[in-house]
DNA sequence: CAATAAAAGGATAAAAAGATCGTTTTATCT
DNA sequence: AGATAAAACGATCTTTTTATCCTTTTATTG
């Protein structure tokens, strides 16, 4: 509905990794969360350049957030693994969109949609770790 | 971003024939829009099986509503288009999703969530087309 | 230094979405 | 009745997304 799946896989891992605080192999992540594992790998160099992940290669490697994962919304997520026109989508026309005025969805649609991408900002991985750690005690 | 390219299209579609208002071929609606016409010519069948389109075959042949298009909603044509398991879309968990309480996600997702489908159910094929209309003058 | 084990990167495969083609059915119009 | 032209249907093709495998690079450990 609103992102892939592999932006969902992407989620689904980062919380997990939030949750375990410290360092933890990519397999590590995927088994526990049902993740396919060759493919939740071919996910983390992108969030490594994006600044999100840091990663340890060797054998005590790893995979870490190089930031805080309170500072790392949704939206951060969705930019890295959708790309950067996420952001600008229209449901109504065919690229290019004409924007307001122009499109004649964009009086309606731009507001939800404006709250849509407000959500993904304010939702932080450590905030979904945080209700999923409660739920499962 | 919202729904797939393929539901963009046949509301696109819907649009032009409700500006239209009357009957239309497939190929014309198709030609009009910049959609590819064998692509569309295969989403109108399941619109015409939902009731939302009348078709008729023959020389003189065409598609048209088969019910008013100011009664026809973007959720009417998601349903046919995605399917069912649209509005119960969670953007966490991998199914099947527990919903509330058991998904750390939907407390917040949720409201969401019925904004999203409030929109697509007061948004009218007919409301968009009359937008289109007054912007192209 | 050799063995181990992790991420990274390239190649490939499978599944789903998007797009095209050819034939059949149906209706209309000479 | 035959020619025409539309939707319907089935088969095929292409592109994108999702998934797997294999090799390389890098770090640690014995």
């Amino acid at each position: 509905m609103l992102y892939s799946l592999t932006t969902k896989y992407s989620v689904i891992a980062l919380v997990e990794l939030a949750r375990q605080d410290g360092q933890m192999r990519v397999k590590e992540i995927a088994e526990a969360r049902h993740i396919p594992p060759y493919f939740l790998a071919k996910l983390v160099p992108p969030l490594v350049r994006a600044g999100i992940l840091a990663s340890m290669r060797g054998k005590t490697g790893g995979i870490s957030f190089a930031r805080d994962p309170s500072e790392v919304s949704l939206a951060d997520v969705v930019r890295v693994i959708e790309g950067d026109g996420y952001f600008e989508e229209c449901i109504f026309e065919l690229n290019p969109c004409p924007g307001r005025p122009g499109c004649p969805l964009h009086d309606v649609w731009d507001p939800l949609r404006d709250e849509i991408i407000r959500f993904l900002k304010e939702t932080t991985i450590q905030s979904i770790a945080d209700k999923l750690t409660v739920k499962e005690e």
